[in-house]
DNA sequence: AATGTTGCCAACCGCGCGTGT
DNA sequence: TACACGCGCGGTTGGCAACAT
């Protein structure tokens, strides 16, 4: 288990890259391919050391790197997989054709992150954050108007729309620890599961919300229960997507009653058999699991018009919906 | 125009893992 | 079994550019 003295040697030089270095890595890898990375600096004629060109190579000079900033889709897909995988990059990377987990990193922890914040979502769970500070920002979140670029609209609408349903999460929590599990289950069967459109973010709120209180599939996506022992009665449901265990909580509501959680399990909640603590069923994360999964995730997101589309089902802005929030209230109080 | 501040990102650093001897 | 090597990963930093004062 010994260390790499990197870069240790004397007299070799770091910092950026020059046109020409980058000329004679492109060239030597071009012409012999990378070898040992040790041994490839004295080999091009570089004076850098190995780990230096490993990293210039892999992060820049690559010919299938794909420059340029992140389209929306490619946003919403780290998003997710950060949610599965946490600080994962290089395996969030893998399936982010043409960028590298640096870029993938640097732009997590310069737009993402804060966006999350800004959605008073925790970018470390993904879970709603629980100081409730961000709950100053909502009425500028539902206040919203398009007086703003196209594209920073477009963004702002995405981040609205899911802290609103993240807004709705919280009353349906309240709702469930002020009343009686019959009455909730059927207002949240109602106003929530009973809607036809729900879709998804990603997957989990789908999922979640529609297998939450054992009603019918009511959208269009098929899913299996399947159990992952045998068929044994020790309620170890692994939900399947096309033959792959889907990571996300299956709520367990004859045992207890809980709430629907509309982000999925991260990984700070899982033991070390990843068992997460509501006892439900998560995603064995073995990497080809784990990749399965996360192309399940590209597929489904590319059903949908968008990632958020399929929740404008949940139109918090008709009069319908008015009479729906009156109903939640009223619960409430 | 000059100075200070902030944001971004390429590159570096240190650690852990797998493998070979 | 112990150690060295090679590599990949995630966290951090330094420098540049853009923006604000």
């Amino acid at each position: 288990m010994g260390r790499s003295p990197c870069c240790e040697e004397t007299g070799v030089k770091k910092g950026p890259w020059t046109p020409e270095e980058d000329k004679k890595l492109i060239e030597y890898i071009n012409n012999n391919g990378h070898g040992s990375w040790r041994r490839l600096p004295k080999l091009a004629g570089l004076n850098r050391c190995g780990k230096s060109c490993r990293l210039r190579w892999t992060n820049y000079l690559r010919p299938d790197i794909k420059r340029g900033r992140f389209d929306e889709d490619e946003e919403k897909l780290i998003i997710h997989l950060h949610s599965i995988l946490g600080n994962k990059w290089s395996t969030i990377a893998a399936r982010l054709p043409g960028r590298t987990d640096n870029e993938i990193k640097n732009y997590w922890n310069t737009h993402l992150r804060k966006k999350l914040l800004q959605m008073g979502i925790d970018p470390v769970t993904h879970q709603k954050r629980s100081d409730l500070g961000f709950l100053a920002g909502i009425p500028n979140i539902f206040a919203f108007s398009g007086n703003l670029d196209m594209n920073a609209l477009k963004l702002q609408v995405d981040a609205a729309k899911l802290a609103r349903v993240q807004l709705l999460q919280s009353l349906i929590q309240l709702i469930a620890s002020t009343s009686s599990p019959s009455s909730s289950d059927l207002l949240i069967n109602h106003h929530v599961y009973g809607s036809s459109s729900l879709g998804s973010f990603g997957v989990s709120p789908t999922q979640d919300l529609n297998l939450g209180v054992g009603n019918t599939n009511n959208n269009n996506q098929e899913f299996l229960m399947e159990s992952n022992n045998g068929g044994g009665d020790n309620g170890n449901q692994v939900m399947m997507i096309n033959g792959c265990p889907c990571p996300y909580n299956i709520h367990d509501h004859s045992s207890q009653h809980s709430t629907p959680s509309l982000v999925p399990a991260s990984p700070e909640t899982l033991d070390n058999n990843n068992i997460n603590i509501n006892n439900n069923i998560i995603i064995d994360q073995t990497q080809d699991q784990a990749n399965c999964f996360a192309d399940e995730c590209i597929g489904i997101s590319k059903n949908s018009n968008t990632s958020f589309g399929d929740w404008d089902g949940l139109n918090f802005d008709d009069s319908n919906t008015d009479l729906c929030w009156k109903d939640i209230l009223e619960q409430i109080s």
